[in-house]
RNA sequence: GCUCCCAUCGUCUAGUGGUUAGGACAUCAGGUUUUCAUCCUGAAAACAGGGGUUCAAUUCCCCUUGGGAGUACCA
């Protein structure tokens, strides 16, 4: 559809460092990092701090942690480097728009030269007045080129006089401007709805248009993805373009992504900062994976994507137009695809941090010891007893709670909860004491899930009991709980001696 | 208000003139099972409405409705 430039694909990202990298951000990095590498392009990271007065300190680091932390590779762009500190890399920069100022200076005076742009001196509170007048009268807010037409020599008297101005943009009267969305085709604006914009702003920052334009073009920028919510000012940028006499890029406003109200999702929404689910533990793969489908998909029923995958088949005319809905239970679902994905090592290694925050372990070096009681704790016990939840949480920050058992005595359960269903009491006494004797007839190196589940089977049949009867005190024996792995599992992780203590405890209990 | 964008199950989506409108999440019902989860099977669930075009419209066009975004010396 759009004539294909035939130099190398080169996208870019533009954050403003103005608060933390939050999901929108991410899937329109995502996005130009999938078409960067199925184009075999390259990708530019360029920041944009062009409004002193909303930089928030750490943005930027936070930025580029994300980047790496989503292992997102770019060629060129700021990275930070082995002390924390921020440099930059690429044969374009700066790439941080705050070091460019001499480069737009340069650039504005092209345009004033041209007569495409010009010096305007009215006041914001004069702009205030007018823009609220036009709301009054049900008219679209816009300036009135009250400055438009002061000639050059007017304006450098005010300008010599120490007047403060702006410079603004000469839109072009009764213009048709149209531009090609690769996403969603043509779109036509008249330039009688595209205000005379200020390129410069009083304190001699250029606005996000100029710059942003001016940056594109002389990063050779190829394609530019983001959100949709630039469509608007997309016939701005390409009326810079032109006043310029440079080649456009090609634009792909990608669609919003909403929250259950179906507004576009906010900081206001809360947790929507990108750290805030890594630190709700939901892993990095299966929070891309989750949002690279929403806006996207292949055309096939595949819902789970390698990194590897989702570069080869990505591409544009894939891309939806219409906005998505953030849906927590499918992440929650991906997540825990994921997570039973994972072996015991890599489950453990996720789980530990979680577990040491819980205070149930405590790492002493590459050891660990239970927090409880200082005692060594040998890893493979760990990984054992968290590989038994691997198919029972949906998000590892579930983890501490539902294995803490494992790695802690002082648990407590009401004795009641030891009776399985219709059993009684004296009946569950009798069964515990029974499962204790056959486990204790059990070698210790036979010790193991399938030989003691088969024992206990055998057990229950002999002595005319439900498979509950006898299962179910060993549980609540073991885990306190309800809602635990298989008491035969669980068993063979704490061994044959703390079975039988745990058991001989809940037999003294009832 | 004005401008622009959008419209298939509750949600994410497949579908590009002729399909029993497919899949996934969620929901519900079964199965497996000593609990929960996993796993398996099944059910319910959608083309916003109205006009055209056509032999034939979910699909193309128009209108309506609905939703969204933008409307700053913020990005």
């Amino acid at each position: 559809m759009e004539n294909i430039n035939l130099s190398k694909v080169r996208v870019r990202i533009a954050p403003s460092p103005t608060g933390f990298v939050h999901i929108g951000n991410l899937r329109t990095i995502l996005y130009n990092y999938l078409f960067a590498r199925h184009n075999k392009g390259e990708f530019i990271v360029r920041i944009e701090d062009t409004d002193q007065s909303r930089f928030v300190k750490g943005a930027m680091e936070d930025l580029l942690k994300t980047l790496e932390w989503a292992d997102i590779d770019y060629e060129e762009g700021p990275f930070l480097n082995a002390e924390g500190k921020i440099e930059e890399k690429g044969d374009y920069g700066p790439y941080t728009q705050s070091k460019r100022l001499d480069i737009y200076k340069k650039h504005i005076k092209t345009l004033l030269d041209k007569n495409k742009a010009y010096y305007c001196f009215c006041s914001k509170d004069r702009l205030e007045k007018l823009r609220n007048e036009q709301k009054e009268q049900k008219l679209p807010p816009k300036y009135d080129q009250h400055c438009r037409n002061l000639s050059k020599d007017e304006a450098q008297k005010m300008i010599n006089s120490g007047e403060e101005y702006v410079i603004r943009f000469k839109t072009p009267e009764n213009k048709d401007v149209i531009f090609e969305d690769a996403i969603r085709g043509t779109i036509k604006v008249n330039t009688h709805d595209v205000d005379d914009f200020v390129l410069v702003k009083t304190d001699k920052f250029p606005t996000y248009h100029f710059a942003n334009i001016v940056d594109d073009h002389l990063m050779k920028i190829t394609h530019v993805l983001r959100g949709e919510e630039w469509i608007a000012s997309t016939p701005k940028h390409q009326l810079l373009y032109e006043a310029f006499g440079w080649h456009p890029p090609i634009f792909a406003h990608l669609p919003t992504i909403l929250n259950k109200q179906k507004k576009k999702m906010s900081k206001r929404d809360g947790d929507v900062s990108v750290k805030d689910f890594i630190s709700q533990g939901y892993l990095k793969d299966a929070l891309l994976n989750f949002i690279t489908l929403l806006g996207w998909n292949a055309g096939t029923d595949q819902e789970i994507y390698t990194r590897d995958e989702m570069i080869k088949q990505f591409s544009l005319d894939n891309v939806h137009k219409a906005g998505a809905v953030f849906d927590l239970d499918k992440l929650d679902w991906i997540n825990g695809v994921y997570i039973r994905q994972l072996d015991d090592e890599k489950f453990a290694d996720l789980c530990i941090p979680y577990l040491c925050k819980a205070k149930l372990i405590t790492q002493d070096n590459d050891k660990y010891v239970k927090s409880e009681t200082g005692e060594n704790i040998d890893i493979s016990f760990i990984r054992r007893a968290l590989a038994l939840e691997q198919a029972r949480i949906k998000n590892i920050n579930e983890i501490a709670d539902t294995v803490k058992f494992f790695f802690s005595d002082k648990f407590k359960y009401s004795k009641d909860l030891l009776v399985w269903k219709k059993s009684t009491k004296e009946a569950t006494k009798k069964a515990l004491a029974l499962v204790m004797d056959e486990l204790n007839k059990i070698d210790e190196n036979q010790f193991k899930s399938e030989t003691i589940e088969e024992k206990l089977k055998m057990l229950a049949q002999n002595n005319n009991l439900g498979n509950g009867d006898v299962f179910w005190p060993l549980r609540v024996a073991l885990s306190g709980r309800e809602k635990s792995p298989g008491p035969h599992e669980m068993a063979e992780v704490f061994g044959k001696d703390k079975t039988l203590i745990r058991l001989k405890d809940a037999i003294l209990k009832i």
